[in-house]
DNA sequence: TCCAGCAAACGAGATTTACTGATCTCTAGG
DNA sequence: CCTAGAGATCAGTAAATCTCGTTTGCTGGA
C-alpha cells in the first residue's frame, strides 16, 4: 500500500559510502580503485556522488592527490568500522556454517611454489578437510574479506601479528646446463634476463644491490606468472631472479642452480596472517602448525 | 597495474546484506521491502543472491512468511550495528556541517495542520535556521536516516524515548452549515462520508467505537491526503473523521465543528523523537522546547 | 620558462545490477 | 474445497556503475 507511494530513501548510495571509505583509509583515489578492482574513474565519480548527495565536499583536491578535509575526516572513524562489522559478520558467518573449509589468499608464485607442496600434509592431517586458494596479487583486508588465512610478502616494518616464515632473499637462477656459461655477473650481458609482471622489479633490484650497475639490459620476455617464467628458466631458456623460500626445493632437486653467490635480502618476508577466528576453532590451529612446521620443528605435534 | 588482472572482490553485495538485515529486523519480505521502498520481488531476488553468493541459507521458509534460521541469528545483531553506525556518521557529517539546517519528518496531515502553524514562530526564534519537512507514511529509523526531529503516530506501548505531544482523539467533523442536519450519528445515513488514505479505517474505527454497528456505507470518496478531504469538509461536502490535535484550531475558529459528543480516544498519540545528536546542540534543543510550549506553557523560554 | 608526469575530473557509451509487474506455488484457515 | 497471504520466479526495463579516452591543474626537473 505505502510501498506506492514511493519516497525516496533517506539514505546516502552505499557503495559511494565504501568507496569514499577506502579512499579516506587508503589515502588515494587509485590506491581506493586498486581495492575494489575498480579504474580511477570509478571511484572519482562515487566520491562525486556522494559529495553532491551530502551537499558537502569531503576532500581537498591537490595536484598531488586529495587529503581528507575536516568533515571527511569526522566520518571516516565510524565508517571503516561499520564496514569492518559488516566484513566480520559475514567472515563468522562462513566460519559457522563451514568450519571445514579454510579459505587462503595468497600470491600465485607462492601458491604454486610453496603452498602447493604443503597441500598434502594439510589434507593427510585433517580429515574432511576443505582448502580453497584464492591468489591475487594483494593481500586481503582481513578485517574485510573472509579468508582464514593470508600469504603475502609483507614489509618488515608492519609484520605486526603476522607470523614470519622466511626472510626474502632474491638471486639469479637458471638450469644447469645454462650455469655453465656464467662466472661472473658480467656474463649475464650475453644471456636472456627473464622476469614477471609481479617481481618486474627483480632484476635492476639485484644488480643494484651487488653494484652491478653496467650497461646490462633487464628487457627480457616478461611473463605474467612467476610460474611461467621460472619453467621457462628450468628449461634452460634464460636466468630468472629468483626467491629464496619458492626455489629452495628446485635447487635441492638439482632443477636449478644458482650461479652466483651474491644473494640481496629484502627488507620483507613471507609473512601468515590469521583472519578473525572463532573461539575454540582447533582446525586453523592444526592448520597453522602444520604451515609454520618448518620454522619451527622441534615444536610440531603439538597440536590437538 | 595489478588494477588490470582484475580478481573479483570477495565482498558479499552489500545491497544484499542490507536487505538481509531489513528482513531479519522487521521479519518479513513485505516489511522490508516498505523500508526499503522496493517491491518484495526485489527483496526476494536479493536475499536469494546473498544466500547464493555465501552459499547457505538464512531464513527457514514458510508458507505465511520466513524466520531466520541459527546462520542467519548470528550474523544480523551485527550488521545492525554496521548500518547503524554507517547512519550515524552520516548524521554526524550532516549535523556538523549544517548545524543550522533541521530536517523534519512527520505525516503529510501533520505537516500541513500541526506542523506549518508553529514553523513561523521557529523562524523568528531562530535566526538563520532552515527547516526541512519531509512528509512520508511511515516514521523514518532515526538510527540510520539523517532526520533530527520525527513526528508521528506513535502506539502508546512503545513511546520509549519520545516527547507525547498530544493523544489521539477522533470525532467526526463538518462544515457549520451541514452540522445542523446532525443531531445523532444515525443522521450520518445521509451525509457524505469523507476519507483519506492514510485513514481509510477510521470511519469504521469510530462507528464500532460508539456502538453503531448499522447500515452506515463507509465508502464514501477517498482522498489520498487527509488535507483535501478535510478541504472538501470545509466547503460542506461531506462529514469526516477528525483528529483532534489537528482539527482543534479549526474548530476554534469556527470553521468546522463537531456536530456529536462522541470522541474516541485511540491508543496512540503525536510524539516527537529526536535524532542523534551532537554535543551542546543548543538548536535542537530550542526547536523542541518551542514544537512542546503547548504542553508545558508555564516552563517556556527555558532554552539558552 | 617550458615540458613531462602524475592525479584526478569529465563525457559518452557499454555493461552490470536492480527493480517492476505478472504469474505461479504453497499452506493455514474458513 | 476454496481463499487469502507470503514468497518465488521470470522476462523486460530502468537505473546504477564501470570503462575508455580525453582534459585539466599542478609540480618538479631540464
Amino acid at each position: 500500500m505505502s510501498r506506492k507511494l514511493t519516497h525516496r530513501p533517506s539514505l546516502p548510495p552505499m557503495n559511494a559510502l565504501r568507496a569514499f571509505e577506502s579512499v579516506a583509509r587508503l589515502g588515494s583515489f587509485i590506491s581506493a580503485a586498486d581495492e575494489l578492482c575498480v579504474t580511477p574513474a570509478a571511484i572519482s565519480q562515487q566520491i562525486k556522488s556522494l559529495e553532491t548527495w551530502l551537499g558537502l565536499t569531503l576532500f581537498d583536491r591537490h595536484a598531488q592527490g586529495v587529503s581528507l578535509n575536516d568533515a571527511g575526516r569526522q566520518a571516516v572513524g565510524q565508517l571503516t568500522k561499520a564496514f569492518d562489522l559488516m566484513g566480520d559478520s559475514v567472515s563468522g558467518l562462513l566460519r559457522t556454517a563451514k568450519p571445514h573449509v579454510i579459505k587462503i589468499a595468497t600470491l600465485p608464485s607462492v601458491a604454486q611454489y610453496w603452498l602447493a607442496p604443503r597441500l598434502n600434509a594439510l589434507r593427510h592431517s585433517i580429515p574432511n578437510l576443505e582448502i580453497s586458494v584464492t591468489t591475487r596479487q594483494t593481500p586481503p583486508n582481513l578485517k574485510r574479506e573472509p579468508f582464514n588465512l593470508s600469504l603475502f610478502l609483507t614489509p618488515t616494518a608492519d609484520t605486526n601479528g603476522a607470523i614470519c616464515l622466511a626472510q626474502d632473499e632474491i638471486f639469479p637462477v637458471c638450469a644447469p646446463e645454462l650455469a655453465k656459461r656464467l662466472h661472473a655477473p658480467a656474463d649475464l650481458l650475453n644471456e636472456t634476463l627473464l622476469s614477471d609482471e609481479t617481481w618486474f622489479d627483480d632484476w635492476p633490484l639485484w644488480l643494484s644491490h651487488i653494484g652491478e650497475t653496467g650497461p646490462l639490459s633487464t628487457s627480457g620476455p616478461v611473463f605474467s606468472l612467476f610460474g611461467l617464467a621460472l619453467e621457462e628458466a628450468k628449461n634452460g631458456a634464460g636466468v630468472i631472479i629468483g626467491h629464496g623460500f619458492l626455489v629452495e626445493p628446485l635447487l635441492k632437486r638439482g632443477e636449478l642452480v644458482a650461479p652466483f653467490s651474491n644473494r640481496v635480502t629484502l627488507d620483507q618476508s613471507l609473512c601468515l596472517e590469521i583472519g578473525n577466528r572463532n573461539e575454540h576453532d582447533e582446525i586453523i590451529e592444526t592448520v597453522v602448525n602444520i604451515l609454520t612446521d618448518d620454522l619451527n620443528a622441534t615444536t610440531r605435534h603439538n597440536h590437538k
